[in-house]
DNA sequence: TGTTCATTTCAGCAGAATTTCAGCATTAAT
DNA sequence: ATTAATGCTGAAATTCTGCTGAAATGAACA
């Protein structure tokens, strides 16, 4: 899957490009309108991840050019405000869905996938790990039968975890899929939220066996 | 009797229509996602035969936005695995039943049949959350015998809860239900509505369950 | 025009969540 | 055994959220 991402603010561009190619995509680069439209209209990409205010040539007129010469390829527009008014505007020039800044990456992912299509992403609605299940709608969180309150951080860790069960997480995974892309997060951060996680669904359960576990110099892992 | 087919194989949408035809149907097709929506929300069909892997918009989603307005046309859902969880995750987006690809014609002719001989689903007029009723037509609501006035804001808020009991709503989700689509609303605004309906519905009643809950970092939620 | 009611915003507060800090513990490597 | 590096922890500092009384704005209507 190749995506393209038309971002002038390079360290967020660099942020996002670094965050999709863990998921295995394959990321092009535009720091400028004009570039962002050539290479749009010359590649073809599966996806754009569109700025809407860009130099050179801004978002909006990118994707009515785009559309005008039957380009269809999906478009996902950031937007700096939750103006309504620009939400309605980009639609109307042909994108195919939007997402306000700042988000988390995990925000953004979501949309990507649900614009790649993939069914896959669809199933994750519950997660199970062991006997501790996760459910995303309610944002409700049970180990066996016991209902464990989160904070809404601690929520979007667990659930990245067990997005993510048996693979191990290194904390730099974590800070740029659970934090929004402009949060400059320490490290210990991820093992202050580790820490909270394991008081919440392990140190509860002594006679059950610990779900996260720390790879020392890798990072963290949930698995049953 | 009208079927609309959403799919966008054109060779297998031809081959449905041609069929169904056949039977005396009249059959109008989408190719697409966000045509089969439009259609299926401004165009009253008897039954919906919808892809789930589409272009544009794909089939849960139509079934979950079709379902969130009001539009109760039993959905016939075409899956190209025989993915349980696609199927569960279908069935609670609203589908009402599965085929699952490939399949004959007279499967299909089956559950078109089966489906189109199900009486009709009565919408929810009356709603209930414990002993809180509210009803729609009549714009009143009573919580136990006694009636509760409610302003009109008021009322579409608790009327988005409870046709959500029991799920969480953040106060984004309940400004785009609850406001114009353009109202360029602060969440604040919402945290006011939420006190006054309050103030209404619980406070006078302080020897009941209070029913509205405030979901810290995530929303609210009614459930008795 | 004024009056009333509904709607929306504002500003301040309290408490909770988030993040950092500094010291301690553990591990792996020499 | 010594030493870095890494992870863990309690507590403090900071930021964020939600609640509230009250004020501003808007709409309906006499």
């Amino acid at each position: 899957m190749r995506i393209l991402v038309v971002e002038d603010e390079h360290r967020i561009a660099a942020s996002i490009k670094k965050g999709l190619e863990q998921e295995k995509y394959a990321v092009d680069l535009a720091y400028t309108g004009t570039q962002g439209y050539d290479l749009a209209s010359t590649e073809d990409y599966d996806l754009i991840v569109l700025d809407l205010m860009l130099p050179g040539m801004d978002g909006i007129s990118i994707s009515r050019e785009l559309r005008k010469n039957k380009i269809h390829t999906p478009i996902l527009m950031l937007t700096a405000k939750s103006q309504t008014q620009d939400k309605i505007t980009g639609l109307d020039a042909g994108a195919d869905d939007y997402l306000t800044k700042p988000f988390s990456f995990e925000e953004l992912l979501a949309r990507v996938r649900a614009l790649l299509r993939r069914p896959k992403k669809i199933i994750d609605d519950v997660l199970h790990v062991a006997d501790l299940t996760l459910y995303s709608k309610q944002y409700e969180v049970k180990r066996g039968r016991i209902p464990v309150r989160l904070s809404s951080k601690e929520f979007s860790l667990l659930q990245y975890l067990m997005r993510n069960k048996g693979q191990i997480l290194s904390k730099e995974q974590i800070t740029t899929h659970v934090w929004d892309y402009d949060a400059d997060i320490l490290p210990n951060t991820v093992e202050v939220y580790i820490r909270n996680l394991r008081n919440k669904i392990d140190s509860p359960f002594p006679q059950k066996k610990p779900l996260i576990q720390t790879v020392r110099g890798f990072g963290y892992r949930i698995s049953g």
